[in-house]
DNA sequence: ACCTGAACACCGTTCAAGT
DNA sequence: ACCTGAACACCGTTCAAGT
C-alpha cells in the first residue's frame, strides 16, 4: 500500500499538540488518532517515541529565521546568535525536547554554518573559532534553559513571572546569602531579551579581545 | 504513624535507580519497591512524580563541591564554575533532570552565593555583575546540555564517543556547509574540559574588558 | 498524620495477521 | 512495503479504607 502520510505531517502534528496540551499531551496515540489511524500506524514512519519527540525539535530548528548576512562579523555573529535564541525560545512548551535531544540533522546546519562563517571573517584562529562557536551555543541553549528553569526563573515562562520568581528567591536567600539577595533585586527590573543580549554581549567583548591579542602572530 | 522514610532517603534511592538503570527505569513504583514499600506511601513525602525528579536535581546539585576561596575574583570566578560544572555532568543518567527542572531549593544557592562574591570584587557595577553572573550559568548549563545533546555529541556522553559524532557530522556537512565540515576536523582532537575552560575563558576576557572599560567611571 | 491495597485511565510496544 | 487490531507489561494517580 502507499504511503498515507510524511514524517513532516507527522511532525506537524505532533507540534500542534505540543503547542496546544503541552508535553503530556503528547503521545503515539495521540498524535495517531489526530491523524485518524491506530498508534502502530506511526511505526512505519518514526522509530517510536523517541523518533516522534525529534522530529517535533526538527520542526522547531528548521523555523529559524536567519537574518540576511551584513559585513561586519561582529554584528553578523550577534544577529545570528539572537536569532537562534529567539527560535528555540519561541515554544515554550517544546524546550525540554530541545534541550534533552540531540539535533543531528540537516535542519541545525544552518545557524551552525552562518556562526562559523562570521567567526571565520575574524582574525581568530581555527581552534579559538571553535571554542567561541562553542561558547555562544552554550550561550544560547543556556541561556533558553535559565528563562525556563534557572535559579531566577519563574513558575511560568514569562517576563513577569520571572520578575516574581527573583522576587521570591530573594526572600529565600534573605540574610544567609547577601549577594544573591541583592542581586535579586537588580534582576527584577531584567526582561529575557536585554539579558541575552548584554551576556553575548560580553562574550564578544572576550572575542574581540582575544582577535586583539592574536594581531600580528600568525599561527 | 511515625515516618518510616525521609525526603533525604528516597532521593538517594531514587538517585541510585537512575544511575544503575538510566531515566527510564524511574518511577514510583521502581522507588517504592526498592523501599520495601508500595507506591502510593511516597505520596506522603514527595509532590508526585514531578517531586521525586526534584529530589534526585537536589541531591546532584547537593553534591557540588566548592573550592576553597581564593583572592584574586578572576581566578576564584573561574574555579567555582568549573566546579558547578563538573558537579552537573558527573551523572550523565540526571542531565535531562537537571536541564528541565528548576532549581529552587537552598542547595543551589551556595553555588550562585560564590559566583556572585567573586563578581563584586571586581569592579563592575550591579547591571554587569547580574548580566555576567547570567551568562556564566548559561555557559554552564549550556556546556552541560552541548556535551550530551549538542550538534558535535557523539551517541554516548564520552569524549571518544563526542570524537566520532564530529567525524559524522563532517561527513554530512560535507560540500554544502564548508564551515562546519572545516571545523568538525578540529573539533576531533578537543575533549569536554578543555572547550569548557577556553569558552569560560573567552568570557572572562569580555568581562575584564568591560570592566577597564568600566574603570574610573562611577556609576 | 501517615500508611496502603485496589482500581482506573492511561502509556509504549510486541506480535501476529492482513493487503 | 505498508497497515493495524489485540494484547502485554507497564505507568501515575484517585479513592477509599485502615491505624
Amino acid at each position: 500500500m502507499r504511503a498515507r502520510f510524511s514524517t513532516d505531517e507527522i511532525g506537524r502534528c505532533a507540534l500542534e499538540i505540543v503547542e496546544r496540551d503541552g508535553l503530556s499531551g503528547l503521545s503515539m496515540r495521540s498524535v495517531a488518532s489526530r491523524l485518524g489511524t491506530g498508534p502502530m500506524t506511526l511505526y512505519n514512519y518514526v522509530e517510536g517515541r523517541e523518533g516522534l519527540e525529534e522530529l517535533v525539535v526538527e520542526a522547531i530548528i528548521a523555523g529559524v529565521v536567519l537574518p540576511a548576512q551584513v559585513p561586519d562579523w561582529c554584528t553578523d555573529f550577534t544577529a545570528v546568535c539572537t536569532a537562534l535564541w529567539e527560535g528555540l525560545r519561541a515554544h515554550p512548551n517544546v524546550i525540554p525536547l530541545i534541550l534533552t535531544h540531540r539535533s543531528v540533522s540537516a535542519s541545525s546546519f544552518a545557524p551552525a554554518e552562518r556562526m562559523i562563517g562570521a567567526l571565520s571573517r575574524s582574525r581568530l584562529n581555527q581552534d579559538q573559532i571553535l571554542a567561541a562557536f562553542r561558547a555562544a551555543l552554550a550561550l544560547v541553549t543556556g541561556s533558553v534553559q535559565a528563562e525556563f528553569a534557572g535559579i531566577f526563573a519563574g513558575t511560568a515562562f514569562h517576563d513577569e513571572a520571572n520578575v516574581r520568581g527573583a522576587a521570591r528567591v530573594g526572600e529565600m536567600a534573605g540574610t544567609a546569602y547577601p549577594f544573591i539577595s541583592a542581586l535579586a533585586e537588580v534582576s527584577q527590573k531584567s526582561n529575557a531579551a536585554d539579558d541575552f543580549e548584554r551576556g553575548l554581549g560580553m562574550l564578544l567583548a572576550g572575542l574581540v579581545a582575544t582577535e586583539s591579542a592574536q594581531e600580528g602572530r600568525n599561527d
